[in-house]
DNA sequence: CGGCTGACTGCGA
DNA sequence: TTCGCAGCCAGCC
């Protein structure tokens, strides 16, 4: 069982969790959207801990260019992708194309920070 | 208690 | 346009 009960990682699983279905956001706009600013990290970090935890649908984090960057991380390394696409997010070769699915957790967020 | 690590990022070459 | 590098900071050892 993950390290749950830190605020930072509560923070980041609550952040995940309100990512819409079909959208995806970046590390470092979490981070930012939990004050780190310059800690995306972080996140990705955090995000270790917190997979596999059942309603939190990490795979809806990528890097700021797009590309599936914790898709090693998963069961298998094509899941990720497989996720993403059945919930509509379309890809441009190997990553997603974020100019039509990318959420701001800073704009659309409004949680405890 | 001190040091190393990492699912990142933006900038310079 | 692609590649490399140094910063960032909570956790874990």
């Amino acid at each position: 069982m993950p390290r749950l009960d830190t605020d930072f990682h509560n923070r980041v699983y609550a952040v995940v969790m309100a990512i819409p279905e079909g959208r995806v956001t970046t590390y470092g706009a979490i981070a930012e959207a939990l004050g780190l600013r310059r800690s995306a990290r972080m996140v990705g970090r955090a995000l270790g801990a917190l997979t596999g935890e059942p309603g939190i649908p990490c795979h809806r984090v990528v890097n700021s260019s797009g590309a599936l960057s914790g898709a090693p991380r998963f069961a298998t390394p094509t899941l990720m992708r497989e996720l993403l696409e059945a919930e509509g997010v379309t890809f441009r070769g190997e990553t997603v194309v974020m100019g039509r699915h990318f959420w701001d957790p800073r704009t659309n967020y409004r949680g405890e920070l």
